[in-house]
DNA sequence: ATTTCAGATAAGTATTTGCTTATGTGTCGT
DNA sequence: ACGACACATAAGCAAATACTTATCTGAAAT
């Protein structure tokens, strides 16, 4: 599992699809515009991503609707947790990340 | 650089040393102990975790010590955080992993 | 100086991977 | 019922990758 996501995130083109959906959930024809990827190629990908669990998908009629499934950024979030003891001390991006989540 | 880092850590082998690495610096030799990998497998796989920014060496004589760099992990560490919006409510480990860094 | 040892590099190979084109499956509109 | 559409799957292929054996570099020990 922990290998699926590594391997699905170590393609230029998959994260670059993972990032576009975490700017909102779309379909899978929505997520080509822009992106010179044909349409096998998009489903492959998602394929791949969905397996890893970084992805969820969601049939909507004959539209497959993509979103960011947070159980594969927890499964990144504590596997990067075991390494605390080299984080550099100013993280700040995260420590002000896990401020918000304080409130 | 992104890119190298995930395409380093998409390896099983390549994730397992850094992990021995996260538990105390050693050289290439130490390393290979209890792992069934010969010496240039080990070599290349340190090559790339290097190049990756998730290793650093350090001559010793003929010994070369490698340890993880810390500026890998936070490179993953500001990736991760642009999910932020997609971290589940309880993440446990990071939140406290934050706490402590506060002190 | 010569041998020995730690490690890097070279070259070759089998496997994996990301793409392609072609076709299949299921849903919607008419 | 039919065609169009959204997407998945199959099969094939070129490129990348992780390994192998063989060789090279450089430092330590004698």
């Amino acid at each position: 599992m922990e290998n699926d996501i590594f391997k699905a995130l170590a393609d230029p083109t998959r994260r670059a699809i993972f990032e576009k959906l975490a700017s909102g959930s779309q379909n899978a024809s929505a997520l080509r515009e822009g992106m010179t990827i044909s349409q096998p190629a998009m489903s492959q990908h998602l394929a791949v991503l969905r397996a890893a669990g970084l992805v969820r998908e969601e049939r909507q009629g004959r539209f497959v609707n993509y979103e960011v499934d947070p159980d594969g950024i927890a499964h990144i979030g504590t596997w990067l947790a075991r390494y605390r003891a080299y984080w550099p001390q100013r993280m700040d991006a995260l420590r002000t990340l896990l401020k918000d989540m304080d409130q």
